[in-house]
DNA sequence: TTGACATATACCCATATAGGTATATAATTA
DNA sequence: TAATTATATACCTATATGGGTATATGTCAA
């Protein structure tokens, strides 16, 4: 067996760095393919590509209008990667530090 | 060109739910291979693989003790995905759905 | 030293890439 | 109708993968 598609999940997909710049670039505008183009300077059959596959998962949806097709990102797509890396920032966040050096200081009083 | 290597960044290391599966089995404890083993039920070689990605990009952590290997996770490393992930979450999280209620109604009333 | 245990690694294979280039499709305009 | 614009797709190739199975490595115990 191989990988797992990048058209399977939004982890797969987003793992691409092109895929998420192209998110990033999207932001909460809606924009062409030739906008895109423009914003990142890759070739034009790139950036099509690399929006099918951001289609397929969802992470983008399409609208017609005369010859062009204009995308807008679908955040909640990413509300998976959210919700599962969300459980481990306790593990790095400052509170979590301050936690540490707060029951350290307890402990010192206490002696 | 082919896909970017799982071992190169935690984007790609953890797009694998296997591995995902791991670090949640992990979760802020050290454990040995034979531990994960029997948690998860796969078969040992399989495993020991996806521990060596995780290691690579620095996911996992490796101390030795005796004829066995405890693994704990690292999940500072995983700050990457939450950096990039969560300014997406304001266009689905409730807040915002909220601030639209909100909008909506100052419109009814201006009405 | 020999055997048992814990873990890693080598090997094989089918598969889906990502990039590049050329071309097809679709919609508009002249 | 023909030319132009906007976008998608077909084709090619090198490459890394994940699963399975067998085996190597390393460590302890008898």
């Amino acid at each position: 067996m191989a990988r797992i598609p990048t058209t399977h999940d939004p982890f797969n997909a987003v793992a691409e760095p092109k895929r998420r710049a192209i998110l990033e670039a999207l932001g909460s505008a809606e924009r062409s393919v030739n906008e895109i183009v423009e914003l990142l300077g890759w070739p034009q059959p790139m950036v099509s590509k690399h929006l099918a596959v951001l289609k397929k998962v969802g992470l983008v949806r399409e609208r017609r209008e005369g010859r062009q097709r204009l995308y807008r990102v679908d955040a909640e797509k990413l509300k998976p990667i959210y919700d599962w890396v969300t459980p481990f920032e306790r593990y790095w966040s400052e509170s979590y530090e301050r936690l540490d050096e707060v029951l350290s200081d307890i402990q010192k009083k206490e002696k």
